[in-house]
DNA sequence: CTGTTAGCGCTTTCAT
DNA sequence: ATGAAAGCGCTAACAG
């Protein structure tokens, strides 16, 4: 038996306008699609239809007829209650919504399964592109999981076991620059209290603060280099930085929350050190100790993401075809209280 | 002429893994909804075929099929960028995901304008429930825009012209014990910077303000009270407040950017004056000024929100169908550097 | 300019 | 346990 055809107190379909207006269905589908060739009366009696019921299109069925895409972009962010990721999703979303495209989050809270679940089922709900900031080491799921046509864009880290475009910061540039301001302000001394190596940020920051020392004959001493997974930890570590028999004179972090737990220990020790760190945060113009910091329009990340999906999402054989692309954001710096 | 059948170098649908499988399309569709009565042979063969063809469901036919709605809650905020909306979106995320449901976001930038087109879009492309933090102050486009059957919850802000779920903090509560407080520490002369009386949270908190001092009989004079829409015109307001004769010897902003604003203007006037503010942020307990901040989990808003909607939607007939409801968030206090 | 037909990919219903 | 038929709501293709 045929399933239920009159829609009694459900949503009225298209059929229900087409009938009220007694045109047929086809009719009511062209005045909606603005297709210049209906009549003005028709038109009239349609959109007179549609306001009568109340009626809107429904997305869905259209979607599966017209055989396009949802309309959507899926990201999968670590958490959403990390600042810089809500606002790459803000730059995302600025960008897309211009182009009738919603944005799609989930945070997979850096479990990789739960990154991966997420990201079969944007390929189920048929999305139009998928954004991820890994949280795994190895993304070669991706290739599997989605399909050629979808584009994916990974940032903040790059992509590794799979070709996709991405989205970086100049991480290694950005920890240079810090490393060597404090430097060229006469502090030798420079500690270090970053994220744990495994993370590429992590690791190109510490290569960035390296090569600032190196470039100036100055060792990376063991002593000073300090891993922290969250302010109280970075507090510990800096206090355990500035009880050493020869104490930096200076600490380069790698996070604002690192930045903001070593800040607290020197505060209270009230040890003249100065700070560096990146990613900025509330009140970083007014510490206690000069301060530095290595910051990025996190907003910028989400719109070129945003871009190198629509490049390649241009519909029929207009989209870019070419190569991976990858693109590097820069990286600006304040300083505050220095002499 | 029909539409292309054989989907060549195509996504495989359904049709391409029974044909791999020697199956029809219903024995897929049973095995790959765990249906029992699929002989173990052929489920092998269909799970084979699957695999090989890295097929995936394609939901939206599914859904449509289903007469189902997409498994999505749309959300609308003013803007992701503000750190207590991103973490609304996580805690209604947090909560929908564990029911198979994902989130749409997008940022109205306080244009109700776009705030509307948005709810259109989430309607047509057939959510399950929207969720708003409203930017108007009438929202009964509401009722005319979104069917019955799909419940919307407002956040943060009550609805007005409309009947709707909502989830809001305890604005008055929080702002009452916080001017308390600065009374009872001897502060007799409270002022008050807020956000424009025209949104519901500001004159809330002005509210609370007011009968707090109320109940001590202090009076509200008009001198001490002051408007301000971001850091600096806070920070402004409150270099004003200080200049006044008889200058306020505690000040209570309404919001956290007033209140970094209002604390850099005290901060430079090494005046002595307490500060209480709404919402948390970074390093509040250590500013060089005693200070006492309202804050409240706006994880546990999105949280809220989200079990609101999930009531509703509860198979059949047994979601709640009750009037609408008003869950208050309470507030807690913390307090740094009183004597 | 308008309507008819067929089909998007899946699932429900019924029959085998 | 499996399959055939029909339909979800919409639109492309064709015919008039």
């Amino acid at each position: 038996m045929p399933r239920r055809r009159s829609a009694d107190s459900s949503v009225p379909t298209m059929r229900d306008v087409a009938s009220l207006a007694k045109v047929s269905p086809m009719t009511v589908s062209r005045v909606l699609q603005d297709h210049p060739t209906v009549s003005a009366e028709n038109r009239e009696r349609v959109l007179a239809a549609v306001k009568e019921l109340g009626y809107r299109r429904n997305d869905v069925a259209r979607v599966l007829s017209q055989g396009r895409r949802l309309g959507a972009v899926g990201l999968s962010v670590t958490s959403l209650a990390n600042p810089f990721y809500a606002r790459l999703a803000l730059g995302i979303e600025s960008v897309i919504t211009q182009h009738g495209i919603r944005l799609m989050v989930t945070s997979s809270n850096e479990d990789p399964e739960s990154e991966r679940e997420a990201v079969r089922d944007f390929v189920s709900r048929q999305v139009d592109a998928i954004v991820v900031v890994p949280s795994g080491t190895n993304h070669s799921y991706l290739a599997a999981d989605v399909p050629q046509h979808i584009p994916v864009t990974m940032v903040a880290r790059p992509p590794s076991g799979v070709d996709a475009d991405c989205v970086l910061v100049d991480d290694f540039g950005g920890a240079y620059e810090a490393t060597r301001q404090m430097v060229l302000r006469g502090r030798t001394r420079v500690a270090f209290v970053g994220n744990p190596p495994s993370v590429y940020t992590g690791s190109e920051r510490f290569r960035g603060y390296c090569a600032a020392l190196e470039s100036f004959g100055l060792p990376v001493r063991d002593s000073y280099v300090k891993r922290a997974r969250d302010p109280s930890s970075a507090e510990q570590a800096t206090v355990r930085l500035l009880a050493l028999r020869e104490p930096p004179d200076a600490i380069f972090c790698t996070t604002n929350r690192n930045t903001l737990g070593a800040y607290r220990a020197v505060h209270r020790a009230s040890a003249s050190v100065a700070l560096a760190g990146f990613d900025d945060f509330e009140l970083s113009d007014m510490l206690s100790v000069p301060t530095l910091i290595v910051d990025y329009d996190a907003d910028e990340l989400g719109r070129r993401a945003a871009q190198l999906l629509l490049d390649r999402l241009r519909p029929g054989e207009h989209g870019y075809q070419g190569p991976m692309r990858r693109v590097v954001v820069p990286t600006t710096i304040a300083e505050y209280g220095f002499a």
